[in-house]
This record gives C-alpha cells, structure tokens and sequence, in this order.
RNA sequence: GCCGGGAUGGCGGAACUGGUAGACGCAGCGGACUCAAAAUCCGCCGGUGGCGACACCAUGAGAGUUCGAUUCUCUCUCCCGGCACCA
C-alpha cells in the first residue's frame, strides 16, 4: 500500500476491477427485492457540467446504498440526443447535427465513466438512433388510432427574414437572434397530444404519490388547472345573423357588475370587426406581433379597442360592448372574457384606463367599497348586492341560482374548466423523431403502415437556419400513399423532444428488443423507485411521463400506474452569465472562466472583462448552467487535478441536493484534503487493521466491536459513543436524502479515530485495536457510496472481508451509546446560563433542584419569584421568574 | 404578472418533533516542523463592550404566538426555478 493517496492509481484500478467483474451489470431477479434508480438522462451537449455531476453522483450515492441494503439495483444512463443545440452547432461549424452529437456523447460517456458512476453500460441508448425512436412514431400512430394525437393550428414564432420558425429561446426582445426582425406570430397545422382527456387522472393520483415534494406536486396541480365556473353566452346580431359568444367564468356570483367583453385579437368577433374598422384592424395587427410566451403576455401593458359591437347581457338584456383585449388569451376558454371591473383587478385596470364603468355587486361585511382605487377584498367572496333577485346570496347560492337562470335560458350551465391545455408535439426542425404521416391530396392524412417503420431522419443534413432542411430534401419528402400509390409528400415536421424523454425510463428495462416497444422486464422494474433530477423538470417532463405511462396503460403496454414512486427534485448549480450585444441585437455570451470580474480597493464590484480582449462584458446575473449562456463549468479540470472521488466528495458535501448552488470551487482542498488524511491514516494503522481483520475473519458479526468485551477504558468508550452517534445521525440522514451531512459524518469519525489512536501512541491495547478496526468499517461503508474507489481500495488493503459494493450498511450498537450521567442545558427565561449534570434517570423533581442550585441560576434568579420551572426530559430545565 | 422555492459568520453549510445558533469544512490569523518552501500538525476564529469572569446584540426586514422561535403565523424586500418551441 502506497503512504499516499494517489487517486488516479486508485481510480483506474478499482474501475478496471468493477468492469472486469461486471459489477455493474443488472438482472431481473426475483428473489431480491429491486431498486431502478434513474438520474435524468443528460442531452449530449459537448461536455459534462456540475449540475450533471451533482445529479449522477447523487444517484449514484442511493444506487450504492440500496445495493448495500440488499436490494438488485438497476442504473441506466442514456442520452437524449434530440434537440436545439446540435442544429445551432451546425450552423455554427456546417457540421451535421448527427456527428456533433455522437462526438459529444463518446466524449461525455468517457468523463461519467472516468467518474465512477455505478452504471449497467449494456442498457445504454440514445434516443436519435432509429432502434429508440422508432416507437415514438409507433405509439404515435396507436395514439392517432385512438384519437389521442389529432391536427389543428397552433401559433409560433416566425421570423420573416430566415422565413423559419423560431423556438422561444430564439426570440430575443421581440427579435430573431440571428437576423434581428421582428418576430411575427403565425398560424400553422400541427399535431397535438390529448393530454386533456387524462387531466382529471394526472391530478387525482398526485395524491397517490406520497413519495413526490409536495412543492412538485402543488406546482403540477396548479398547472392542470382545474376550476369549476360557469360557461354561458351572450346573444348578440352580427350581419343579420342571431350568434351567441361563449364566455367561462369562475365567479358568475358577479355577473350582474359585467360592463363590457373583451376577446383575445384571433377571435371571430376581433375579426369581423377588424374588416370593418381600421382602428380595430391595426390594433389586431399589434397583438398578432410579439411574443407567444405567456410571461411577456402577462407583464405587457393591457390595452384595447372598442369593436362598436354590442352582445345582450343574459340576464338583464344590458347591451354590453365588446372589446379587443391584448391580454385575453386566445388558447383559454373561449377566447373571451365578461369583465367584470368592480371585481377583477385586471378588468378594473382596464375600465380605469378607458373610462369604463365600474360597478360594485359584491359586498363584504365592514369593507367600504371605492371606485377610486382597486383594493385585494374587492375581489373576495362576498354577498351579492345591486343585483336584483340574487341579492343577499353568497358565492355558492349566487353561483347555483345563476347558473340555473342561465340554463333555463339555454344559454348556459356549469361546467369544468382546465388551465392544462393539449401538448402541441409538432417542430418545424430537422433534428428530431420524424413525424410519420404521408400527405396524399387524394387520400388526405395518411399514417405511414407499421411495416415502414421506423421513418428514418437523414444524418448528413447540415440546417444553416433558413427552415426545415428536410424540406428540400426530395429523397426524404418524395413518397408514395401508401393507400392509392400515388406520388405523395412525407411529413416534414418532427416531434419535440419531450416526446423522447416521456418513456426512456421504460426502454431502459429492455433496450435490446427490436420486436416490441417494451416487453415484460417492465414488470420487474417498473415503476422507477427512485427518480432524480433537476427542479426545472418539476412540470413539463414529469408530466408529459405520467401522462405517457397512462397512455400505455391504457394500450396494455405496461402495468404501471404512474412511473416514478420517489422524486428527488435537485437544486441548479448557478453561475453567472456574461454576454455582449452585437450589431443587429445579436448576443454573444461568454464563459466566466474567461471573464475577468474587476473591484476597487474596498471589494466593490466595478464590472468584468473579457480576459482574451480586455473589453467590457455585461453581467445577466446568475443562472443554472446551460449550453445556450454558456456559462457551465467543465468539471474535467477538477477530476484531472484532484481525482473523481474529491469531485464527488464536494459536490455531496457542499450543500444539501435539492437547494440550489452557486459554483464555487472554494473548499475543493478541503476535501481532497479529508481523503488524503483517511488514506494517510489507514496506510500507517494498516499492520494492527490487518491483523485484527485476520483474527475477526471468521466472525459472523462481521467487523463489530464484540459484544462480550465491555469497552471499560474510557476513551475507547469514548470512541465508540462517537462513532455510533454520528452513524446514528449519517443513517437518518442518508434516509433523509441530507447527503451533505452524511459526508460530514465521516469526516467526524475520522476526527474521532485520530483522537482515539493518538490517545495510546505506543503499542495498541486489543480494546482500543478493535474499536478502531469496527470503526474504520464503519467509516468506510458510510463513505463508500461517496468516494467509491477509495473506500473499495482501502477496504482490500485492511484486509476486511469479502467486496465493500455488496457489504451490509452498518447499524447502530445501541451498547455503545450509553452513559450513566447527562449534561442538561439550563436556563432563565429561556436564556441559556449553564449546564449541569445528573443521572441519566433522573426525575422531574431531582432535575428542576439540581438547575435551581447551578450558581448562574442562583445569580439570575435571585430576589425574583421563580414562577415554574420547565424540564424537557433528556434536554434542559428552563427557570421562569416573574 | 401568475405558480413554486429560498435567504443563517468573510464563504459553503449544520441545528431531527419549537429547546445550547454556527456542527463539519473553506478562507483568514498565530504557532510547530523546515536552511527555506510545499505538505503535515497544534491553537484562535459571528459582532459590540470588558484585562477577565462575563454581559448585551445577532439566523434577509418588520410584527405576532410561546416559558423558549433559524424552526409556527402574517406583512414586506431581494434572489432562484417554471410559465407550454432550451432541455
């Protein structure tokens, strides 16, 4: 054994070790019970960052463990090799997306693999490769069988002068990044998923997911949106025709204080006005520019027009007018709102600002009502007031009696509404799952037959921005109908990427079947038992998987109701973003390895340089590592310089995983530090470790202190306490999922060993030699899903028995932890003034007299009432005076 | 704007069910070893006052509940994540 820790030496042989034995690899096998730990697989994009560090290894801590607890552990890793980022490569360096991403993943499989993680490579997949998504458009098409994947117009970002279509990220100040146009909304035909039908499900087993962060769960219930309301028409005459425009609303007890309507820019009623009015034409035209991002939709000023078209109020026959909204959405409801000012904050604002009435119809007890500025109980549940026969009804009578009016009128009834709306899965990019429809204009829509499948995409294209290259591309679009033969067009949009990533978790159970989508190994493994991934992911991809799990369900595909029983939501590792405009509102951004942040003498910031030109940089604050700011940090340098097992150690240690992290190495030493000083410390105990290892090899406890020898020296009593406290708290912690604590664990019992050994420098008595042998096994399991190598390294040099990846996790000798005496805390006024000592079972009476005569006590209470005195068993005694 | 989360020494963080605020580290300071440096080891290390014993203040800000609040409640500020085409 080397006297110092060489890390790459250890890396590389332990590596080395587990891939010849096979450690890794995963089997159903029923007799164990089984533990599928999934860390969200990475898009390739060029080089691991910390955030994926933090992710794996902290998936990589619970699959260890768990194998220590004797589950069979399935951890795949794969790539979600679809997207964005391998088309803007392309652009940038005219190389194909499909080369950029399979030299990225070689390079990344490389670094998690130099990292250690405890991965089955066999079940490795990407999910460009037409073997995975193949049955993307396989479910795709039993979707479209069942009605759950159908076509109507969606709105997106076009930017007129590359005459594309442009992602939101792309869309930069109302622009197109590259050209610097004014990005325009447009209307075209895509296919949806009807996530819709499922969303009383998706919400309702929310509850069944004890294992989910509520703060997910809240965040998934609040986007599916469910609110009960009322949906109803006001009858209105347009060109001699009789119409009705529907509106929904949650709060029909205010029906009687609507003074206007408003409709979002593309309904009928904005267009049919806007043929006859240039003002409301150009008004629509206003709206239809900007951004499709709900964000800048809600922040924007609200503005609007009048139509000069008037709709009749249900119930009173009022003439209402109608107005073009800027906030109105057209993707909600109806497309149209009753507003109501004297109750609805926005609608208050709006009639404020164009001198709209405003009218008060509900009343809360001791509130007085203005019309001069909006208050927050305005829009409170009340009583009803002002409005004719509802008058004294509260919310739900009011609700109930209009919605029954309404409905006697035929012109409405209550009714479910959804904030959630269908997944639009259509891109117009290259770079994804092709979409397998054929148009034919005779036969219309026509599914590509399973027998064709996969539609396989081209990997030599190079996109330079100008739209779909797919497009030109006679050899992929030219085709067939497959149902008269006639000369035809393929589809050229593909799917977005969430579709990908919606059920890799299942193929990872059978990456190896080219007959079916999955087979019956998903019964083994699924569903996930523990899933980990970024927070960011808190919606849209986790959603998208229920609902998938559902839809496959319902096809008898698997036996799953939900796919993932415990979510661990990691925190983003942060860091700051630095970017520079360019003509045309083109930016660049710039890495803060590269940048150079400037401060004056008293360490106030006077603002940052680009290192290679010296000119200044603009700072975006900080933000999660991403390929787009480029603001991540290559965690390469730090493994090449200190060794996988430091990088490791610090991230676990530096903070807690779901509480998001500003980059900083700083403390880096430290741990490296901490791994040196456990390696230097086993190297010289190695002769007394190893011949205790060989006089306990036989025994059935293992590596436990004996039971029979009581520890009477007192600091090996000592010893033991310490370890088995801290073992106490590193296994409530690793339950917890509190992984920064446990690595401070080892690191106090390494403390803890050091006092020990130097306590006796000179020969080891056999009572301290085996206290320090139980506690080295102890320190080493409880560090072995951290620092992997390291401890499997020192676990062959001590001579413990047998491989430490399949060692039993050690347990807590309550023997060790006793203690005839105990110190309390005591107090005055819940202030602290000293401690005492008594018997560990010590009564209430023994223990108030003992804090009574403590001096401080004495001091503090002297010439004052003692009141009472509080005694928190096994805690403290708080004196009480007046 | 809406939804979700966060804020504790110079820094990362700890404090289990409301019970010793600052565990474990980093940085810093002082010392030992050394010709010297690195490495290593020992000590100090929230603020103010005091030689000291000790006292007071302190967990983003302000209020409240409690014998006692980092922990519970309310209001506010700032920061982070999501808002449906980044993944």
């Amino acid at each position: 054994m080397e006297p110092q820790y060489n890390p790459a030496r250890t890396e590389r042989e332990a590596q080395s070790h587990w891939r010849s034995t096979g450690a890794f690899r995963a089997r159903e096998d029923a007799a164990k019970p089984k533990y599928y730990c999934l860390s969200m697989f990475p898009y390739p994009s060029g080089k691991l960052h910390m955030g994926h560090v933090r992710n794996y290894t902290i998936g990589d801590v619970l699959t260890r463990y768990h194998r220590m607890r004797g589950c069979n552990v399935l951890q795949p890793m794969g790539w979600d090799a679809f997207g964005l980022p391998a088309e803007n490569a392309a652009i940038a360096n005219a190389q194909p997306p499909a080369a950029w991403t399979y030299a990225n993943i070689a390079y990344m499989k490389r670094q998690l693999q130099s990292l250690g993680f405890a991965l089955d490579w066999e079940r490795e997949l990407a999910t460009c490769d037409p073997r995975y998504y193949r049955w993307n458009q396989w479910l795709f098409l039993r979707m479209l069988e069942r009605g759950l994947v159908y076509k109507k117009t969606g709105v997106v970002n076009w930017d007129p002068v590359d005459q594309t279509v442009l992602a939101n990220e792309q869309v930069i100040d109302g622009r197109g990044w590259r050209t610097g146009a004014l990005v325009e909304k447009r209307e075209i035909p895509m296919y949806y998923m009807r996530i819709t039908a499922y969303a009383d499900e998706l919400l309702d087993a929310l509850q069944r997911l004890p294992g989910w962060p509520e703060r997910v769960k809240l965040m998934q219930a609040n986007w599916i949106g469910k609110s009960h309301g009322v949906n109803f028409g006001f009858p209105y005459a347009l060109d001699g025709e009789r119409r009705v425009m529907r509106v929904f609303t949650t709060r029909a007890d205010t029906i009687m204080g609507v003074t206007f309507c408003a409709v979002a820019a593309e309904h009928p009623l904005a267009e049919a006005a806007a043929r006859r009015d240039p003002q409301v034409a150009a008004f629509v035209e206003e709206c239809k520019r900007g951004s499709v991002m709900e964000a800048d939709l809600a922040t924007i000023e609200k503005k609007g027009v009048p139509t000069g078209i008037f709709v009749t109020h249900p119930l009173t026959q009022e003439r209402i007018e109608v107005w073009v909204g800027n906030y109105v959405l057209i993707g909600y409801g109806e497309g149209a709102v009753m507003a109501v000012p004297g109750h609805d904050e926005r609608d208050f604002a709006f009639a404020k600002k164009y001198g709209l009435p405003i009218r008060q119809v509900i009343e809360v007890p001791g509130k007085r009502f203005s019309t001069d500025a909006w208050q927050p109980w305005y829009a409170d549940y009340g009583v009803c007031v002002r409005s004719g026969k509802y008058d004294g009804l509260d919310y739900e009578r009011a609700v109930d009696a209009i919605a029954a009016d309404l409905a006697r009128l035929g012109l409405g009834e209550k009714q479910v509404q959804w904030r959630l709306r269908d997944w639009g899965i259509s891109r117009q990019r290259y770079w994804g799952t092709p979409i397998p429809i054929i148009h034919c204009d005779a036969c219309g829509d026509v599914p590509v037959p399973d027998d064709d499948l996969p539609v396989v995409l081209p990997e030599d294209c190079v996109p330079d921005g100008s739209g779909n290259p797919l497009a030109k591309l006679p050899s992929f679009y030219a085709c067939q109908c497959p149902k008269c033969g006639r000369p035809a067009r393929r589809e050229t949009d593909t799917m977005d990427t969430f579709v990908d990533s919606s059920w890799y978790y299942l193929r990872f159970c059978c990456p190896d079947n080219d007959a079916a989508m999955v087979d019956e190994r998903t019964a083994y493994w699924m569903p996930v038992d523990q899933y980990i991934g970024g927070i960011e992911h808190a919606i849209l991809h986790l959603l998208y998987s229920r609902f998938w799990t559902k839809v496959m369900r319902d096809l008898g595909l698997v036996a799953v109701e939900e796919p993932f029983t415990n979510l661990l939501t990691q925190g983003m590792v942060l860091n700051e973003i630095f970017y520079r405009k360019g003509e045309g509102g083109r930016i660049a951004y710039y890495n803060p390895a590269d940048v150079e942040v400037k401060l004056d003498d008293a360490g106030k910031r006077l603002g940052a340089v680009l290192r290679a030109d010296g000119r200044a940089v603009e700072s975006d604050g900080i933000g999660t590592m991403s390929k787009s700011k480029n603001n991540g940090v290559d965690p390469q340098a730090l493994i090449e310089q200190y060794g996988a097992d430091t990088a490791r150690f610090f991230i676990i240690f530096t903070s807690p995983p779901e509480q998001s992290l500003e980059w900083s190495d700083a403390g880096v030493d430290g741990a490296h530090r901490f791994l040196r000083r456990l390696w230097a410390f086993a190297a010289q105990w190695r002769p007394a470790l190893l011949e205790t290892s060989k006089m306990r090899a036989g025994s059935v406890a293992g590596h436990a202190y004996p039971g029979d020898l009581a520890a009477r020296a007192p600091h090996v009593a000592k010893l033991r306490r310490e370890i088995h406290g801290v073992l106490g708290q590193a296994n409530y912690d690793m339950q917890r999922m509190q992984f920064n604590t446990v690595a401070s664990a080892a690191m106090k019992m390494l403390n803890a060993l050091q006092e020990a050994a130097v306590t006796q420098p000179g020969a080891l008595a056999d009572e301290l030699r085996l206290a320090l042998h139980e506690a080295m096994s102890i320190l080493l399991r409880v560090l072995y899903p951290i620092t992997p190598h390291l401890a499997h390294t020192l676990w062959h040099e001590l001579g413990f028995a047998g491989e430490l990846m399949d060692a039993a996790w050690p347990e807590v000798d309550q023997a060790a932890l006793e203690t005839d005496e105990i110190e309390l805390v005591v107090q005055v006024n819940g202030k602290l003034r000293g401690h005492v000592r008594v018997p560990k079972d010590a009564d209430r009476a023994s223990i108030e007299q003992a804090a009574l005569a403590v001096d401080a006590v004495r001091k503090h209470t002297e010439g004052k009432a003692v009141k009472k005195v509080i005694v928190v068993p096994g805690k403290l005694a708080n004196v009480v005076v007046a």
